[in-house]
RNA sequence: UGACCGAUGGUGUAACUGGCAACACGUCUGAUUUUGGUUCAGAAGAGUCCAGGUUCGAGCCCUGGUCGGUCAACCA
């Protein structure tokens, strides 16, 4: 029902059609194959989400398979933290499967495939293979073992198999077509010798299928009706067809491999190699560091399973390229802790007030609300006193007028207590503010209902009674990476746009008492700062905080704002001229012209003219036939002409005849130009 | 230089067999608010990479181009 409405990605397209088309939707299966080499980061998710988001829409069963066909690389640990991110978002899978559970059954096929000749053991370096591979534009030349008996072929697999020859010596190639304009059609490797313990088989094996022969196949053995995977498998396709059709069978059900665009997320990297590198580097404390895009990183971070998956949810899934701005999942984040996280006072950056007309002594005890978005969700207590911490950044002595906070002479409230109004400020010798003194007005206690508790001011800030305040390490995290898109510079290497201010640590910041009492998993709101979680670092005597996200913070923002305009702009970077040509430059911006106006119309109107010396005539003369509602097109089309008239050009009849049009037209720029030239 | 894939506001996605380009994030106003949060109301922002063609009508179909990506590991 809730579907009704929904529009459907390319994916579930595909689905549709092969049930329209007559595919019992009994049978659709799907399966989730990370190789256990390393952790589930955000872009997983999507995938993870993709696959098991059908299941759950067609009611069909989803296996978790781990393609461990390379024991150099996986280990058991990849294969426990896999299985806890999956089931932490909240997925069950159908059957756990291992393509290690497969190897009898993919060497008994590849027996089978030497059997009928369509395959042989090769027993060349990876350079000569490599070498006579071809390359994309030019076809490969034929192994010499290529034609070796079948007798010989069996024989020396089976060598192969037992042990009796060193790693690297032997291969088992697939024998295709080695003119194929598919590189990997070209006698693709089916087996290779790697001697090494799996993390399931042991030593039993000490050759082991690559990629292309377990992944097919075991997506035949286990019925999958559609196997998913990222866009750079896309050439695979036609060797994972050619090696079903050597096994299948017109009785059972016959996988389909389609591919879709991996996930990328701005300012972060999303591959387990980097990742890996990252960890090894020491640049993050481990595969879970909350600045990383892991699945495991985010929960410690203090990510709920929801707001990823709603993340996966509304980014959706198609065939581009993309970054997806990390604004988005902020966005899914704060959604979900709005409606959850407990309200809590905790000042980061203490500055100490003292209510001057308030008694030594006297401690009262304050109800604060847990969530104003439940109401439901009951009150806890506050201590309230005489000397209080409060933010450093929520006190100026002369604020002015967009300032809401307090300020000598100003009244603002203290959430859940009392107004106050500054009084006067103690500082040391060379001007840091040590005190503030203020009053407080005795009436106005909050929730008293009396007429002083209801007035009206335009700040409210946060505090700590200092006698009662715990003390814990606060950890806040900024984007790992600098730069939007890390990886995608050729000429540099993603490490060098780390951010080196991505970890800051606060030693000691001051919670609220009730505070004390925090669980690992508990999601907290520090009024007006963020939203926080304990980190697994935290012990009963010495709390550790981290911030999940910061509240959105339109003053922080206009702030912000004011001292980049203060400073000088940065100079657009220079024109990558030649990367594109100019006319086309031209037609991108001119296209878009009649929308702009004053200062960017200009700005619009003289790139053209600067990107018109680099064109040529031969160039711009199919433009002249521009259609008239083009508009745009054609003014950037008379403003290069205007430049190349004034450089020489001589006037050809197309010439006056676009002119000509242009005089009658509407537009009063296309016009105006036109005058000139006439 | 080959093969394949892609191109829709700043970002991510929609638009079922052609029919006024939609949604979300972000941005900007205003109102509300005991969080400069939330909520509510609204606005700006895309002539759908370019040029032709077919059509009454093209983001979608056709032709030609441009730009971007992928493919030549005994990795997955």
């Amino acid at each position: 029902m809730k579907e009704s409405a929904e529009s459907l990605n390319f994916i579930e397209h595909i689905i549709e059609e092969d049930l329209t088309n007559g595919f019992p939707s009994e049978k659709l299966r799907f399966r989730f194959p990370p190789e256990p080499n390393g952790y589930l980061h955000i872009g997983h998710a999507a995938s993870i989400c993709l696959n098991f988001g059908l299941g759950e829409k067609y009611n069909a069963p989803v296996n978790l398979r781990f393609d461990d066909t390379n024991p150099a690389k996986e280990e058991q640990e990849y294969v426990d933290a896999i299985k806890r991110d999956i089931a932490w978002l909240g997925f069950k899978w159908a059957n756990e499967c291992y393509s290690s559970d497969y190897f009898q059954q993919l060497y008994d096929w590849a027996v089978m495939l030497i059997k009928e000749g369509k395959a042989y053991v090769d027993q060349q370096t990876s350079e000569q293979i490599a070498e006579q591979k071809g390359t994309p534009s030019t076809s490969g030349t034929p192994s010499p073992f290529r034609e070796r008996p079948i007798d010989e072929n069996l024989e020396l697999f089976e060598k192969m198999k037992k042990g009796e020859f060193p790693a690297g010596s032997y291969l088992l190639r697939a024998k295709i077509d080695m003119a194929s304009p598919n590189m990997h059609m070209r006698d693709p490797i089916l087996y290779r010798i790697i001697n090494a313990a799996h993390h399931r088989t042991g030593t039993n094996w000490c050759i082991y299928p690559m990629y292309d022969w377990a992944h097919g196949e075991s997506d035949y053995i286990e019925q999958v009706s559609h196997s998913f995977c990222t866009l750079e498998f896309k050439a695979h396709r036609e060797l994972y067809d050619w090696y079903l059709d050597q096994v299948y069978d017109s009785n059972l059900l016959r996988p389909k491999q389609r591919e879709f665009a991996r996930r990328n997320l701005s300012y972060t990297v999303m591959s387990k190699r980097k990742l890996l590198e990252l960890v090894q580097n020491k640049v993050v404390v481990g595969w879970d560091d909350p600045r990383m895009p892991t699945i495991s990183g985010l929960r410690r971070r203090g990510y709920t399973s929801r707001s990823i998956r709603k993340f996966s949810d509304l980014a959706g899934i198609a065939k581009r390229d993309n970054v997806t701005d990390v604004s988005l999942l902020e966005f899914c984040i704060r959604e979900d802790l709005n409606k959850t996280a407990t309200r809590v006072m905790a000042v980061l950056n203490p500055v100490k007030l003292v209510i001057t007309n308030f008694p030594e002594g006297k401690v009262e005890i304050l109800e604060m609300e847990n969530n104003p978005e439940q109401p439901d969700s009951g009150t806890h207590e506050v201590p309230f006193s005489r000397e209080l911490y409060i933010e450093r950044e929520d006190f100026k002595e002369d604020g002015g007028k967009n300032f809401f906070r307090l300020s000598l002479g100003n009244e603002v409230r203290l959430k859940s207590a009392y107004f106050i109004k500054g009084e006067s400020v103690v500082k040391d010798d060379v001007g840091n503010i040590l005190e503030i003194h203020c009053t407080y007005d005795p009436d106005s206690r909050s929730g008293s209902g009396s007429e002083a508790s209801q007035r009206k001011v335009k700040g409210t800030l946060h505090w700590v009674s200092i006698s009662h305040a715990i003390k814990a390490e606060v950890r806040e995290y900024d984007r790992l990476f600098l730069e939007e898109a890390p990886d995608s510079h050729e000429e540099k290497n993603f490490m060098e746009f780390l951010n080196p201010n991505s970890l800051t640590i606060i030693k000691e910041a001051y919670l609220e008492p009730f505070l004390a009492d925090a669980i690992l998993d508990d999601k907290y709101q520090f009024q007006r700062l963020g939203y926080f979680t304990l980190d697994q670092d935290s012990t009963k005597s010495n709390l550790v905080f981290n911030k999940t996200v910061g509240l959105k913070d339109t003053w922080a923002k206009q702030n912000t704002e004011v001292q980049v305009q203060s400073q000088p702009k940065p100079q657009a970077p220079a024109q990558p001229q030649g990367q594109r040509k100019a006319l086309n430059e031209i037609q991108q911006i001119s296209k878009k012209i009649t929308n702009l106006s004053g200062e960017k119309l200009e700005t619009a109107l003289n790139s053209i003219r600067e990107y018109a010396e680099d064109v040529t005539f031969e160039e711009l003369e199919p433009l002249f036939g521009t259609a008239a509602k083009k508009t745009g097109t054609r003014i950037g089309v008379i403003l290069t002409l205007n430049v190349m008239l004034k450089n020489g050009q001589a006037k050809n009849q197309a010439v006056i005849d676009f002119i000509q049009s242009c005089l009658t037209d509407e537009n009063d720029i296309l016009r105006s130009e036109a005058e000139k030239l006439a």
